[in-house]
DNA sequence: ATTGCAATTGCAAATATTTGCGTTATCATT
DNA sequence: AATGATAACGCAAATATTTGCAATTGCAAT
């Protein structure tokens, strides 16, 4: 691993930014700094970031990846299939999985973000009511 | 929701291919059976059948998404982010999290697997170990 | 059997992401 | 400061995925 300048900026990006960017999002803002830099490095860097463990990557269901800086301790999603609500879970209950999930395979688990898709209460509620016509 | 010709299609192949498909296998496959389907076609297909809960998708870290028929109950991965290694896990522990995520926020969960990414026993003892020069 | 609505599909174009390869830059070592 | 190994980069091409829109099709109601 070497010091590499664009994860530099990618981190002082994410790092003000609390959200979450896709990569097309990100790379604009790098190249205000560094005009002639490509996406293909943009790429690159946020892997490295998030196999570090610094960053989460996530589908959240928009058509593209987003990413996010891990600070502030860890958080996940639960996205609603119908109407796209989102709502943060916290990361107590999933760390009890993940450590025994650690300890039974002994592997060091470097995921920091989980997106569970689902169906919000409303949205359930409507499905199971007759429809109106 | 609609009797989807590509959707059975679909179906029948991933039930008797017990194993993880990309998009582009699963298009050669159907295209045995209608030639002229189209690579959009399977995409919402897949979407489809994922929302249904009927069939998984996960980004195992190869280009592609690969997804699989939810059969013979649920089970999740482990993947090594060093040498790639795939280990399985039971629903079993993931389950516990799931309902107490579902009670919480009255959220009917339809996320099926869980691919964590880490470092396996092997990877992490080479990564603490002096160099070899 | 006909009709009408909405889901599904094909097509083409737009996006998003990955990859091979030659070049450049960083860093440890000398 | 010079050197060598290799990580990081740019570029272009290959892949993978999504999306808008018009045409088709399945299904429920008539």
């Amino acid at each position: 691993m070497r010091n590499s300048s664009v994860d530099k900026i990618i981190i002082e990006l994410l790092s003000k930014e609390h959200a979450h960017l896709n990569s097309q999002q990100i790379y604009n803002e790098i190249r205000k700094q560094l005009p002639a830099v490509n996406q293909s490095t943009v790429y690159r860097s946020l892997d490295r970031l998030v196999k570090q463990g610094l960053v989460s990557v996530s589908d959240m269901g928009t058509g593209s990846s987003v990413y996010e800086k891990v600070q502030d301790g860890y958080h996940h999603h639960l996205v609603c299939q119908k109407c796209g609500e989102i709502l943060t879970i916290e990361h107590q209950e999933v760390e009890k999985l993940f450590n025994v999930i650690e300890m039974k395979n002994r592997y060091k688990i470097i995921t920091n973000h989980l997106v569970l898709f689902g169906i919000c209460e409303h949205c359930q509620k409507i499905a199971s009511s007759p429809s109106v016509k």
